[in-house]
RNA sequence: GCCACCUUAGCUCAGUCGGUAGAGCGAUUCACUCGUAAUGAAUAGGUCGUCGGUUCGAUUCCGACAGGUGGCUCCA
């Protein structure tokens, strides 16, 4: 086979076009450092690769990958992430690599250190990475087995963990797991050496790829902090130092990004909260208990004031409910043996243990119990601003976005079976036009799902089938992103939540919507439906803005 | 909870190689009635997060605790 007729795709204009099978995508697509990568029918792969390299089909497409694309960035990014690796083995010997992958606006990586890094460790990374990028070392692809790699590779514990592993070879864009998957194919590894201008190898890390030609077409980057992480996001695993930084295309577009970050930063609500005199958090309550002071009281009553209307307007019933009640009502919902060490501990008089209440539910549950309900009441909503108390841990509380004492806008609907579809429908909409109401636009879709190898959950594969399914409906029919979180599931049902992005782009759970089987059969909630008989309604959690 | 860092006047921060501290803004008062993103002058404000240790003496060194920041884990 002398050469092969293929599509090239550039600039979003096909052209057939005859090359022979040596040629790589740097001979196609030019040295000009604007195209970092290649799309060989999909794939991504390195721009110095030979692009029929490995190539199976008869009929071939290969795109140019712009440094601008979401593709062509987290090459960047991850290449730098090589690179800030580099250094750090060049300056601390004894470290050891765990993964380095792209993430939003940059990328990280962890290494095991004897010495966490200090701020001055990274300024003398940062300069270290500066040295390997002017030397513009190539990234040269190599493909060895298992077996080989795991000698190769007998000084990095980590990478040796990863081997063998089955790493997804889904390419999800910004997917923590890339950097993770390390298998090319059965028994096959690839490792990229860094490869300095004379030949000599200077560095190299197990990893799938791709990566940019070499270390010049990073044109800007920054190290930003450190942090601990652990291994492979296990608690249970050691604590890593991970390193944080970001990479753009120009130097520009970094200046841009860390204007945009200073800027966030002056818009941190918990900023504005001191400098306008909104709240507070005295140290004598304790961490993550607020209080409103006069100015914030205003903009706290002016939003219970809208969200309030805004029920009562959607056919939601205002009720109230105490901060305690007796542990056993905890014990009848289900939720104390899951949330009983996140709970603040039980106080005892008159012979019973007393809870301040985390949620709002089980509460509700007995108003509708009040009495015997009808068919014809359903739907009925139940709204309320409830209290509610958390012992979150101590190194989570952040600002009112999360804390130990709060406010949820809280409701819950008890509907038939057959409502249930319409209710959740028309709920995320109001939800979302509440959000949008407060300027929230910035949003998409979680999906929260049980983990099918967890028991920790309650209720038949039935029932959890049905509800996820209708979740995944009404999140598909919003035509907002409906992003997966397989395993992120409450015990007792599945969610729909609605993510935010803050100013500088963290994302936080906003909005929760969850369909709740389990309840209805604690409590023994019923109605009289049509034909006498008495049924079972299902429960559907909705909180809004969950704390103000 | 884990790792790192931080905690000095209301706010932002400087400082003391261990001998009880300063600036700007803010506040208060007076003057001006001008200004309208900060009119002028003066004054007040801190047992340098808390407790304990080392020391003749600690805000400064050490430890514990509390609170905070950035991540990780978690998030009903």
């Amino acid at each position: 086979m002398a050469s092969t007729k293929i599509t090239v795709v550039r600039d979003n204009t096909a052209a057939e076009q005859v090359i022979d099978p040596t040629t790589t995508g740097i001979d196609l697509f030019g040295e000009d450092r604007s195209i970092v990568a290649t799309k060989i029918n999909g794939e991504l792969r390195d721009l110095a690769r030979p692009l029929l390299d490995e190539v199976e089909a008869d009929e071939v497409t290969v795109e140019a990958v712009s440094i601008e694309s979401q593709d062509g960035l987290n090459v960047l990014r991850h290449s730098t992430a090589h690179v800030a690796a580099q250094a750090v083995q060049a300056l601390y010997a004894e470290a050891k690599l765990g993964i380095g992958p792209p993430i939003t606006d940059g990328f990280y990586y962890d290494f095991e250190v004897s010495e966490p890094f200090t701020p001055e460790d990274l300024r003398a990374i940062d300069k270290q990475m500066s040295k390997i990028i002017k030397e513009r070392q190539r990234f040269v692809r190599r493909e060895i087995s298992d077996d080989d790699g795991r000698k190769e590779l007998a000084a990095e514990p980590f990478k040796i963990e990863l081997i063998g592993k089955k790493g997804s070879a889904d390419d999800e864009s910004g997917s923590d797991d890339q950097g993770m998957a390390v298998e090319v194919g059965a028994g096959q590894l690839t490792i990229y050496d860094n490869v300095r201008r004379d030949g000599s190898v200077a560095w190299k890390d197990l990893c799938r790829g791709p990566h940019l030609p070499h270390t010049g077409y990073i044109p800007a980057y920054a190290i930003t902090r450190s942090s601990a992480a652990y291994w492979l996001g296990d608690q249970s695993n050691e604590q890593l130092q991970r390193v944080y930084g970001t990479a753009w295309p120009s130097k520009q577009e970094l200046k841009d990004y860390q204007h945009r970050m200073e800027e966030a930063a002056k818009r941190d609500h918990r900023k504005l909260g001191v400098e306008l005199d909104l709240f507070s958090f005295p140290d004598e309550l304790g961490s993550g208990l607020a209080v409103f002071h006069p100015k914030g009281g205003v903009v706290k009553r002016e939003m219970e004031d809208y969200v309030r209307r805004r029920h009562l307007e959607e056919g939601f019933s205002y009720v109230g409910t105490p901060h305690l009640t007796k542990s056993g009502l905890f014990e009848t919902s289900g939720h104390y043996p899951y949330y009983a060490d996140t709970m603040f501990p039980p106080m005892e008089f008159e012979g019973s243990h007393y809870l301040v209440k985390p949620m709002n539910c089980p509460m509700h549950n007995l108003i509708y119990k009040s009495r015997g309900r009808s068919y014809r009441e359903l739907p009925l909503r139940f709204f309320e601003f409830g209290s509610v108390y958390r012992y979150e841990k101590s190194g989570v509380v952040h600002g009112l976005t999360r804390v130990r004492g709060m406010t949820q806008d809280d409701s819950h609907s008890y509907v038939t079976p057959e409502q249930a579809p319409g209710e959740i429908k028309h709920l995320l909409g109001f939800i979302l036009g509440l959000l949008r109401d407060f300027g929230l636009d910035d949003y998409y879709l979680e999906l929260s799902t049980r983990d099918p190898e967890s028991d920790k959950f309650i209720g038949s594969e039935e029932q959890w089938a049905t509800a996820t399914e209708i979740l995944e409906q009404v999140g598909r029919e919003s035509g907002l992103d409906l992003v997966p979180d397989p395993g992120g599931a409450a015990f007792y049902g599945p969610k729909i939540s609605v993510q935010t992005r803050d100013a500088i782009g963290r994302t936080w759970q906003m909005s929760t919507i969850q369909y709740d089987f389990n309840q209805p059969a604690r409590f023994g909630l019923e109605y009289q439906a049509a034909d006498g008989t008495r049924q079972q309604p299902v429960m559907i959690h909705s909180a809004k803005f969950g704390s103000i």
